[in-house]
This record gives structure tokens, sequence and C-alpha cells, in this order.
DNA sequence: TACATAGTAGTGGTCTGACCACTGATTTCA
DNA sequence: TGAAATCAGTGGTCAGACCACTACTATGTA
């Protein structure tokens, strides 16, 4: 009867901390209140403050500095995507899941970008890729792209999925094959652009 | 000097219960070590395992059942994505961003489900809409669409978006719009599906 | 006055021990 | 035989105690 209906403490004090996160405003750099503090407005043990805190910690949200304090930080998934690498690769259904948005969201991007982009733009891009290494070169052809795409929210999404699927996959795909890519985009050939980003995806 | 080669025993604990997990073959569900054991074994404080463990908990990897253990789980990236999502995504979202989102992510829903859904889907998709009020069809007909859609991931993408986004827009469509809609759907006519959707983001 | 130094308050880091609540198995007893 | 009570093990939570570190303040000397 009571079953499901139990939350855990430090489920509430993440959800509390994130309440006052947006509350306030804060953005990156700022300080959260200190753990006693917390745990005195929150009615919460500091150890269940604690527990949430390194939570999100791990998650790369927030940093933590001795003798400081804790303070907010810019979202860098190192150790999260580190540690889910081998977790990850043992469950084929999920990185498909995460290949298959993936990859629509890169396709959206990609028809949305066509127009927009100048004859510079494809220049300079062309340029870095002749410079990057192969493992490199996907994650930052999109990056550059999504750059000019014009929805933070879109772009943002796309981060969060890339990194998630870097460690599992990336593409083995030359620097000659994404010049190709580009090329066919400022031809305004979405087709070829398209069957391109497919092309990525095929032997997954 | 000392400086950034300080390690905190919570992560410590972190890659000793990663090891573990390998080394003795654990998949999902198995159990494991409670916290008292690794506590002793790993010579921490029960705090600092548990500290580990709430982390881990949180992106997902495992589940802790009062009174029986800490349990392996298969691994679900939207969790993780879900909850970084609450905190990246929450800053300067537009409007316009999210809407635009939420509409490229219910075009791609239409062009993936309307060839598995099957005529009592229809049919009983059609029922229920009959009996919503105008301002929860949107959402449902939705959410009932991507219970097809077969991809948990950007199912929960567009569940978090769409909550976004409820509080400032609703649709204002009435059944009969929807009714067609999925009228369209059954037809496998894809374009005027569409077409409808871009209907209803139309005003905004 | 200027500047190094010592002290201090506040913070995270960690551990211990104590309860509680829950689960599953065991024992007890009608 | 079967239901009920018991018990051991487990996670959930808290309070309190130190330690190590940081930033600031007060102190004292040159």
């Amino acid at each position: 009867m009571t079953n499901s209906a139990k939350i855990k403490v430090y489920q509430e004090v993440l959800d509390q901390i994130r309440l006052f996160i947006e509350e306030n405003q804060l953005s990156e750099g700022d300080r959260l209140p200190s753990e006693r503090e917390l745990s005195e407005q929150l009615n919460a043990g500091r150890s269940s403050v604690r527990e949430a805190l390194r939570a999100i910690e791990l998650l790369g949200l927030i940093e933590t500095r001795h003798g400081e304090g804790t303070f907010l930080k810019t979202y860098r998934p190192y150790h999260t995507v580190e540690l889910l690498a081998t977790f990850v690769l043992r469950q084929p259904t999920t990185k498909e899941e995460l290949l298959d948005v993936r990859q629509m969201i890169e396709h959206e991007c990609v028809s949305r970008v066509h127009t927009t982009l100048t004859k510079s733009d494809i220049q300079n891009l062309k340029s870095q890729i002749l410079e990057l290494e192969i493992p490199y070169i996907h994650t930052h052809v999109f990056n550059y792209l999504f750059q000019h795409v014009g929805n933070e929210l879109l772009t943002k999404i796309w981060h969060l999925i890339n990194n998630f699927s870097q460690t599992t996959f990336s593409s083995h795909l030359n620097q000659d094959f994404y010049l190709e890519f580009i090329e066919a985009l400022s031809e305004h050939n979405i087709k070829q652009a398209s069957g391109q980003i497919k092309k990525i995806y095929e032997k997954y």
C-alpha cells in the first residue's frame, strides 16, 4: 500500500536544490548554500544533503571546493561519460536509441542550416577539417553547423546526446568524406547531404 | 603541490565498485555487496560508500531496495538525459525554441508511427479524444502515439519538452481537428498529417 | 605606514555510532 | 499444517565529532 510512494530524502534535497537554482537565477560560478545551511533549511541531515550533492557533482553539474563551498559549473560530461561507458556498451538497445535520435537531430540540423551558411563559413569549416584527426571530425563539424542553426535548445540537446554516444560510437569516416558532405551542403544539395549522414550511421 | 591530486573517498569507492562489477561479471539484476560490507572491505566509512552509491543510483545504473540490497539495473540513457536536461535546459530557453523543437519531434513521431498503428489503435485513440477536454487532447494524442514509436529516449525528450512548454502553450484546437489528424495518419497520409501539425503551431 | 604572521570562522571531507523501517527466512505455537 | 511471531540483515537517516582547507581579520613588528 505505502509502496512506491516512498521518496528518499536525498531525492527531495535534489529537487530543492534545483528549485533553489531556478528561483535565485543562479548561473555558472555562483555559490550554493553550504551543506550545513542546506541541511538546516531543508530539515535534513547533512549526510543526506551530501548524498544529493555528490550525485549532482558526479553528473558534472556542480563543483566542490574544499574550504570554500559548492559552485555551479558549466556542464561538462567528463567522468560521467567515462563512468557510463562500461555499462552502456553492454546494452545494444540503448546505444541504438542514442544513435537513432542523434541521427535525427543531425538530419534536422542539416536541413535547417544549408540556407544560412556563407561561402566563408564553408571555407572555414573545410580548412578546419583538414587539421583534425578522424575521431574528432564529426563532433567538430556539427558543433560548427549548430552554431548557425539558431535554436539553442536543439543545439543543447544535440550536445547532450552527442556526449553520451561518443564513447561507444565515433565516426570512422575520413576528412574527404566530410569535405564532400560540406560541399553538398554548400550547393544546397540536401538530398546528398542527408544521404551522407545516413552513411555515417549505416554500419551500426 | 598536493593540489589536484586529492581524490575523494567516494570517487575511489566508485571505481572500486565498478571494478567489482567487471571482475565478477555482474549483470543486471545481480546484487552488490551491502553498504556495510563495502564499507569494511574498502576501508571507508559507510557514509562515503553511500555517497558513491547514491551517485550511481542517480545515474540510473543501480537500484536500491530497502531491506534487500543494491542491485544492478539496466541502464537507460533517457534517465540521465532527463536528469541533466532539467538542469541544462532550464536556462534561457525561449518559447519559440521550445515549440520549434517540439514541433520537430512531433513531426518525427508522426513519420515514424504511421506504419505501425493498427486499426484498433486508431479506433481507441479516436474514442479517447472524444472524452477529453480541449487543453488535454494534444498531449494525450502524442502520448499515445509515442508509445508506438519504439524509441524511449526520443519519447522521454518529447515528454520533457512538452512539460516545459505546456505552461506557456496549449493547443486550442478541438476534437474534430485531432480526429482529422488521426484519420490522415491511419490513411498513411503523412503529408496531410504533417500539415495538421504545422497548423497547430501556426499562430505562435 | 607597510607587510608579514598568527589566529579565526566557515566550509567541505570523513568517520562512527545510533536508530528506524523494511525484507526474507526461521522459529514457534495453536 | 499453517499462521503468527521472531530475528538477522539491509537500506534510510540523523547527530556529532574531528580533520583539512580557505579566506578573512587582527596582530605585531620593521
